[in-house]
DNA sequence: TCTGGGGTCCTAGGACCC
DNA sequence: TCTGGGGTCCTAGGACCC
């Protein structure tokens, strides 16, 4: 294969995989996982996609389903997930010069050079193999030239298991026999709205719509869908950012239950929202110049008073410290908070506009002493990375766990906390 | 009763300027 | 009251992704 050569790597069913790597009797089982306060469902094992329980399906909503089918069910484990995903990335890097990681279960690889098509796929099932075998995570690599195409070619190296993980989209005849094969709906890039148009002018598969000409593209579309167009085609057109670092930082959760009425508990997960932001922007050597804060009441109640909260913040000089970012947010919520009639049910701290640590342009009349502020900084994230997360932090964020989500059905955290290792019976 | 969290990119429209 | 044309920059919101 000449030219540019695109792998990408998707971990199969990701955070179901996860916790079936430590519980290899669920192997074969129907399995879910949940979102944040067990909500509703976000990872499907084979088995629980075949019994019909949708992406996104509200869990209340299933729950005697559930039972009467025996689907184990998990409340999402993040810290297990974040270093399962970690491990299974050292390991691709392996196999290519350049690894673009796009999510914590995807990734693009560069596999140009690799010689024939029989090489790569070679290649290819070989790592999928190493995987499987080091850390336990199936994964499937599709492989084409172009990121839409290989994005396709990966999910037909899933379906089909006598592909062992991987295939490779390489002669045109292979790529029209793949697009006629391929509901537009599942091509990367189509969503909900496209879709509904694509139906209306009778488009069902890829290769359809390969084959409406570039100018009905632009006209019923924009510029994106003319890019995914163009990628079908074979011809590569999709660029992804390679910035060190995330352009914007969100922590947000919504609140179990009738949500939150009280200032002083908000006070204390909005202290908690900012106090991650800030440390997430310092992991990754940023400061931020924009901050935004948000509440919102039940966008599903509506026998009750509603409330949005939303502020935008702009910085006269870009931070990265805990304190200040906690402060500006904090002002806020007291402003808009409202007299205790409104029960919050989200919330959240985004920080964006970002500049590298080191390059942050400082004015001449500041009212902090930025380099005291750094050293402070400096010592508690020392502190914290010896002791643990939030050994020292701000006051506002109290001394006990502000709010406990639902998380009846969780996990131990088999990788990261040393209790929770597996023991080996002898 | 109970409905996730964290991202990116594009675009239309307003503000402002000449 | 009527009332040009063109450019830039910014922002909110939409659409998409996992």
């Amino acid at each position: 294969m000449s030219g540019e050569i695109f792998g990408l790597a998707d971990c199969n069913n990701f955070f179901v995989s996860c916790e079936r790597v430590f519980r290899p009797d669920l192997r074969d089982k129907p399995v879910v996982v949940l979102s944040n306060n067990d909500g509703c469902v976000i990872s499907r094992s084979n088995e629980s996609k075949a019994l019909g329980i949708k992406m996104g399906e509200p869990f209340f909503k299933i729950r005697d389903f559930i039972k009467d089918n025996d689907v184990a069910v998990f409340s999402s484990n993040y810290a297990l997930y974040g270093d399962m995903s970690r491990r299974v990335m050292s390991m691709l890097s392996a196999y290519t010069p350049r690894l673009d990681i796009y999510s914590v279960d995807e990734a693009i690889l560069d596999l140009s050079g690799l010689g024939d098509a029989d090489a790569v796929r070679a290649h290819g099932k070989r790592m999928v193999r190493d995987i499987k075998k080091g850390i336990g995570i199936p994964v499937s690599l599709g492989v084409a030239a172009t990121k839409t195409l290989a994005k396709m070619a990966s999910k037909y190296a899933k379906s089909y298991p006598g592909y062992e993980g991987v295939c490779v989209i390489e002669t045109d005849s292979q790529r029209e026999k793949a697009l006629k094969q391929f509901p537009v709906a599942d091509v990367w890039g189509i969503g909900r709205k496209m879709l509904r148009t694509m139906e209306y002018h009778g488009v069902r598969t890829a290769w359809d719509f390969v084959c409406r000409s570039e100018s009905w593209v632009r006209r019923e579309f924009n510029v994106v869908a003319l890019r995914t167009w163009r990628e079908l085609q074979g011809d590569s057109c999709i660029k992804l950012d390679d910035l060190p670092y995330r352009k914007s930082i969100c922590v947000s959760r919504s609140f179990p239950g009738q949500g939150i009425t009280d200032l002083r508990t908000l006070e204390e997960i909005v202290a908690y929202f900012a106090s991650e932001c800030a440390r997430k922007l310092r992991e990754q050597n940023t400061h931020c110049s924009q901050i935004l804060f948000f509440a919102y009441t039940s966008r599903f109640r509506t026998d009750q008073p509603g409330n949005i909260i939303q502020r935008h913040l702009k910085l006269r000089v870009p931070t990265n410290d805990t304190a200040e970012i906690a402060h500006a947010v904090l002002q806020c919520l007291r402003e808009d908070f409202g007299t205790g009639r409104y029960s919050y049910k989200k919330a959240g701290v985004v920080v964006w506009d970002l500049t590298s640590s080191s390059a942050v342009q400082t004015v001449l009349f500041d009212d902090v002493d930025r380099g005291k502020q750094q050293a402070l900084i400096k010592a508690v994230d020392s502190i914290n990375r010896k002791n643990g997360r939030n050994t020292v932090k701000v006051a506002t964020m109290g001394s006990t766990k502000v709010f406990v989500a639902d998380h009846q059905y969780e996990s131990p955290c088999y990788t990261t906390r040393i209790e929770d290792v597996l023991r080996l019976k002898v």
